[in-house]
DNA sequence: TAGATTGTTAATCGATTAACAATC
DNA sequence: TAGATTGTTAATCGATTAACAATC
């Protein structure tokens, strides 16, 4: 188990993964590093150099086993346990993320939502009751989770991000438009999508634009 | 205007674009380098590096003039003019886009909603009608978008993308677990926060996880 | 002029990829 | 054994960063 693992290669483990599933689902047995290039688009010298990081799992002449790396993978990223996740925000985006089955069926579990509107404190965001976040601390006291969405304007987030780790939350997915600056032992990834359209938008040519 | 610009130039691009628009709306003349990191927390020899591919806008000595240098960098990710920009898929997620503001005060415009469900066809999304998919390009030729947001299912996905492009689409926003294969000409981003979410599970600690 | 800060160079660091010996 | 495919090496490619001459 290395401890430099390039970022790049444990976004496209996850990538991997998500095919893997499907395959095992298909009841496939075995898949070459080829094979996975045709599927995801990712070359497949690659493939078999991000698996190097973590071990050898395929067989020479033959291929991986799906399930047996699938399983692996999984593992590896701990998505093969239940995580509890902590959702802060039950506006639009805190309602969609909440009813998206793709978190449960990967493993991830919204174990409470927080807002500070006074207004929806008590109400329900689908079946769970809207929390007040000034308690996340105690509350998270008895559910543990280590992993945070923060789904709120940008003008808050700072504050809130502070808070979620006074509650022992060691993983920062932020969908606000802004930096957080947070200890360097927090995981925080950015969810800007208005950035990515902003990418998406230099890529067009001067004639579409 | 260079063509070989890396990729992580241009995402930091919009995030100086986010921060130089806040302090250009407080008042704030002039800033350097320094100060963007300690805004931004990108540092700035690349803060000025990523500049360096498009010009000169700093002055020696003073530093870069805020509302100048936001209007370069939007002409520069061409957020300067209103987008169009088509969203296909009217459930949760769509409706979340559709009512975040943070897209028009960046000069993205939903152009209009699609879906392939005859149950949400006609009826509205917020004040937009939902579109039957099977019209994008009928519908394009008046709208003239060249961007997409995908917020469909992954089953649905490389299918509704293929369409896309026949629509004229060029850029593509896409919230499913899934690579999309298309002409290298069109660019595509992928926004799966579950993958994101598997990334942050890699950095728990395993007494966290 | 003195102080500050840019734009750019060059060194370093890190990631991608082709090629191939090892091995099933 | 012959064919296929792995895991790893080494070359290439690309991005980050410190340092500094140029310049306001």
């Amino acid at each position: 188990m290395n401890r430099k693992v390039p970022g790049p290669t444990l976004m496209r483990l996850a990538t991997y993964l998500t095919y893997l599933a499907e395959l095992d689902a298909k009841g496939v047995d075995t898949i070459s590093s080829a094979q996975m290039e045709d599927r995801t688009g990712i070359n497949a010298a690659i493939f078999r150099k991000d698996l190097s990081y973590f071990g050898e799992f395929g067989k020479p002449g033959i291929g991986y086993g799906v399930h047996e790396l699938s399983a692996k993978i999984a593992a590896i990223l701990k998505v093969d346990r239940e995580q509890g996740v902590l959702l802060v925000g039950a506006g639009n985006l805190g309602s969609a993320i909440v009813a998206y089955p793709g978190l449960r069926s990967r493993n991830f579990h919204i174990a409470a939502v927080f807002d500070n509107n006074y207004n929806k404190i008590g109400r329900k965001l689908w079946d769970l009751e809207i929390l007040d976040i000034a308690n996340v601390k105690e509350v998270n006291k008895q559910l543990g989770a280590r992993i945070a969405i923060l789904a709120i304007p940008a003008s808050a987030a700072q504050e809130v991000a502070e808070m979620l780790v006074e509650a022992d939350v060691r993983a920062i997915l932020n969908f606000a438009p802004v930096t957080l600056r947070l200890s360097k032992h927090i995981a925080v990834r950015n969810a800007d999508s208005v950035q990515e359209l902003a990418v998406l938008s230099y890529h067009l040519s001067d004639q579409d634009a």
